[in-house]
DNA sequence: TGCTTCCATCGGCGTCGGCGATACTGCCCG
DNA sequence: CGGGCAGTATCGCCGACGCCGATGGAAGCA
């Protein structure tokens, strides 16, 4: 019995279900299955009846969750406990980030670990890298954790959790003229583009998208900044594929969703298979847990 | 932070070292090292002070002892609270031992199971066997556990862990006409023995010694029970080697101790090396567990 | 009956925990 | 004061276990 197999059985009890308590641990469900059957076997009996599709807990399952509860809290309060004996995890974890994160709430989760973890140090690097070389800075070490797209290739020693979504949208000034319809590249080919410089991920989205398309497009300005490109946009100056993040609430452009692989992407959280020093950990454990809610 | 590194964690600090933890939980020295490494590094802080040949709990160990005695408890607690529920663990645990077990109180052992746990039935084979044909039956499952004589050669897939010792002494009618020094086998030669027939792990002990030493004796007797065997040795028909714990408190017979290899063996509870049914590990538990006040 | 949803099982793989051997370091004693 | 000694840390190796991905099978629903 180890307090692992605790937490997970806590989270199936807790959800009613292998399936959405592995997703609560962000583990496979045949995981959640082995893990729960290793602990009814080891106590000699069924924790969870299964019922159809649906499961309920035995008596068994019943006294075991109450008391798992109190030792996976106790553990968890002794942690605590020991982390503020000198200062809470210390050391600094750098997170890099591409320019948006999308529908991750970055800033909100930073402010949350800075209160609770005064003696980690933040540093966040962003920048219009691709995905691939924020790979190899997590790979020589320059970077804990990084926020990405999630990656085509997979990289040996590397695992990415989901924990947003990147969308491009369409931004335009209010009195752009448009078909009535469903939009297609060849639509577009005429307007003048805003767009970043090429190398930047988001850059490479848009011209891969036209390029599939078979369309050229007329990239009139290029610019290093997102704010300054849909300042341009509002201005009448040409269309852009900016991140969804940037136009929503904003009234003073017009955005249209275009459904295209090459535009939606996951957001995911990249980092070392091995385990981390406890400030990583604890960091990575915060991003996470903010996933939970937006996913 | 797992229970097992904390109830390392806790034989460490209770025992004042890593080595005699390491002996309270039956594992390698340094398996304890890492172990307690592993907890220290995850938790960011030491949790012992390395003095010399001395270690003292640090203000985070201190602590961590406490709570883990708790969390460790409590894990206990409902460990046997959920046995309880259907009765305890509950089969039949087949063990298999030579004849005599040696320094081993095998019957106070196994009443105390029989008390502590009712709905486990305890079939006992004792057979003269050798130490191979128990290790086989362990194998193919005809016996779940084996206190025998420790294997010169190490069987895959299975493990063993002493428990006491066995030895063999020289028994001898009170009137018995020896030298006046350190006996060897030579010395010997010309009494008849008593002893057991061919095949007996006893009797090939005492075999391999003569052999070893070169000297041919005269087995007058062979029978194939010790207690029969010692009633012909008090009556002075031949002197025999057997196990110590049968001459213990009789005052009829002399006894002499030999000290060579051959007689002098290690008791050890074989078993296999994966995880057995509840039933099982718990007898294992409480074999072992007296296997610590013996040793 | 066909489809979906959910849990169990299986094969493959990587990692980790275990052991044994060895290095290292204070300690004690001759 | 130097050499053995006792205790801990480290290294290499190996088997086992946990994890994943894919598949199977059963229950619910239309």
């Amino acid at each position: 019995m180890e307090l692992q197999q605790l937490v997970y059985f806590i989270a199936v009890a807790d959800e009613g279900s292998f399936t959405r308590g592995a997703q609560r641990e962000h583990v496979d469900q045949s995981t959640m299955s082995a893990a729960v059957g290793r602990l009814e076997h080891e106590l000699g009996q069924s924790l969870f009846r299964r019922i159809g599709h649906r499961i309920e807990l035995t008596a068994a399952g019943g006294i075991l969750l109450e008391r798992a509860r109190a030792i996976v809290g106790a553990a968890r309060d002794v942690r605590r406990e020991l982390d503020s004996l000198d200062g809470g995890p210390h050391g600094t974890v750098t997170l890099g980030t591409v320019l948006s994160t999308g529908t991750f709430p970055l800033a909100d989760v930073l402010g949350a670990i800075r209160r609770e973890h005064p003696g980690i140090g933040l540093r966040v690097q962003s920048s219009p890298l691709a995905f691939d070389r924020h790979l190899d800075r997590i790979a020589d070490g320059t970077f804990d954790l990084a926020l990405i797209p999630e990656p085509d290739t997979t990289v040996a020693s590397i695992s990415a959790s989901p924990v947003g979504t990147l969308d491009l949208v369409l931004a335009m000034a209010l009195d752009t003229p448009l078909p009535d319809r469903l939009l297609r590249c060849a639509d577009l080919a005429d307007l003048p583009f805003i767009d970043f410089p090429a190398g930047w991920a988001n850059r490479t989205r848009t011209d891969q998208l036209f390029a599939e398309a078979g369309v050229e497009r007329d990239v009139a300005i290029e610019v290093a900044d997102p704010a300054m490109a849909l300042d341009l946009v509002r201005g009448g100056l040409g269309i852009a594929f900016v991140p969804r993040r940037l136009t929503e609430g904003r009234h003073d452009i017009r955005t249209v969703v275009i459904d295209a692989p090459a535009l939606s992407r996951v957001l995911v959280l990249a980092r070392l298979d091995r385990k981390q020093s406890p400030a990583v950990e604890t960091v990575h454990q915060a991003l996470l847990g903010r996933a939970a809610t937006v996913n």
